[in-house]
DNA sequence: GCCAACGTTGGC
DNA sequence: GCCAACGTTGGC
């Protein structure tokens, strides 16, 4: 049995919510314009699941779940010129930022806050809560994934 | 709206 | 390669 991996991957709810994933179903997590960000997402399988974090909102909190559906996609936002997250450096021949496409999973009927996650985590397992962490996408233990999977429905 | 934290840019 | 200036994120 091969193991997934588990993410946090946060959204502004007034920009794009666990509401717009589930009317879409699927959509391509583009416009992420941070190395380690889009590191960690280089780093996705097909199969993964990550955490749907509504952030910049009250309260910020893990609302839903998505599945990792496909990786290693080119970002088409940055070449176009008329894109909030056009990258005028970034080359066809060597394109700069790529981004991974998501499938709705499911929205939680309780959402766990951020006050709730620094009850039951510490910021050495869950780097979320770590601060001055500004990172929108994340990885998520495996025990913290069980835990949170429990906890969740 | 404030501001701490942190990433990026660019002059030198 | 250093670092000041600037921009962004995101909790509060």
């Amino acid at each position: 049995m091969t193991e997934i991996n588990y993410w946090l991957m946060k959204s502004e709810p007034s920009v794009y919510g666990i509401n717009h994933l589930k009317d879409e179903q699927e959509t391509l997590w583009d416009g992420i314009r941070n190395y380690q960000a889009r590191n960690f997402m280089r780093t996705m399988e097909i199969g993964d699941q990550a955490f749907f974090y509504h952030s910049n909102c009250k309260p910020p909190a893990i609302v839903g779940l998505m599945e990792i559906i496909g990786t290693k996609i080119i970002d088409p936002t940055q070449f176009n010129p008329n894109e909030k997250y056009f990258d005028p450096k970034s080359l066809k021949k060597a394109p700069r930022w790529d981004c991974v496409k998501v499938k709705y999973l499911k929205i939680f009927t309780n959402p766990m806050s951020l006050n709730d996650m620094r009850e039951l985590y510490s910021s050495e397992e869950m780097p979320v809560l770590r601060k001055g962490n500004r990172l929108s996408i994340l990885p998520i233990s495996q025990a913290i994934a069980k835990d949170l999977t429990r906890r969740l429905e």
